[in-house]
DNA sequence: TAACATTTATTGTTACAACAAATATAATAC
DNA sequence: GTATTATATTTGTTGTAACAATAAATGTTA
């Protein structure tokens, strides 16, 4: 069992390298992923609700219904609708009854939506630069090869 | 970029290796550990008080500090004291004041919870081999060396 | 030893997440 | 054409997470 898990969790034994992965998986998730939560909180937005953003950022000027979105979120969110609430209400998306069908609701990301974006994003990849910066390219293309084996099963 | 991050995403375009990666783990993540926390909360406890009760009895028949398992949790987590609050309601952890430092308040976990983790264990680590099924031991041991390199110089 | 600083834990508050229930519209079956 | 089923979203509720403020005990220093 490596070093770094056992200093991290002040353990002393080993453990079964299947539930090994898994906790290396949360430890590195949680470290990695914190400098981006904490920079975009400073601009008042969480890591869903960016996420959320860049999603409608990618069709604009079209929009996107609440199930199309929660279908291409990074993690499963249960509840989109209080996300985007809390978005249109700091007016950087706004929301639409589409016509044909009146069930769903199509959401747009706005001109002050998009150059929110603009200014984070640099400043995103920046961040995710820094905190990778232990790998090397190679490395890192190693790492996200096993990470979509190991969870490439699980989708769709 | 890999296809399984492109097709969970629906996504077109590229990212660069440095974003590719954070998304990978997040996705990797919340996939490969929901299965454990469902398995958890049919026993009422969360992934964190599971945590908790994991680190008490690495001790047992000694208690922890409050701040001490804190150091200890797999993701760093604010409020210990509450999760401490829903365990002890459950009686599965009992807490003392500590006679010589009247500030500090140790916690033991109580019969009741290490006959719960008894239960518990030999599921988890099912469930765990169950979800990572899609690698060998050897990439196992690969993907877990990569992402120790990856965090390991962000702590102590 | 009195004043101040530090450590440890708890509480208050606000926002968010998870799950179920409810609402509204559309599609299907008879 | 009405009843039923399915789909899309919203709302209600409860529990949890994050962060700041507070309380209590101990350490430090002048």
């Amino acid at each position: 069992m490596g070093e770094a898990l056992k200093k991290w969790l002040k353990m002393k034994k080993d453990l079964p390298c299947r539930e090994e992965v898994g906790l290396n998986l949360r430890v590195a998730e949680s470290l990695i992923n914190i400098g981006v939560e904490k920079l975009l909180s400073g601009y008042g937005v969480t890591g869903a609700q960016y996420n959320v953003l860049r999603i409608l950022n990618g069709v604009w000027p079209e929009g996107h219904a609440r199930c199309a979105i929660a279908t291409r979120m990074i993690e499963p969110a249960s509840d989109i609708t209080r996300i985007i609430d809390r978005l249109e209400k700091q007016e950087l998306v706004v929301r639409d009854r589409n016509a044909e069908d009146r069930r769903v609701s199509v959401t747009r990301i706005t001109e002050k939506g998009r150059s929110l974006l603009q200014q984070l994003n640099p400043l995103v990849l920046r961040s995710s630069e820094e905190s990778t910066k232990a790998l090397s390219d190679e490395e890192c293309k190693e790492l996200s090869r096993l990470l979509e084996k190991l969870y490439s099963d699980k989708i769709d």
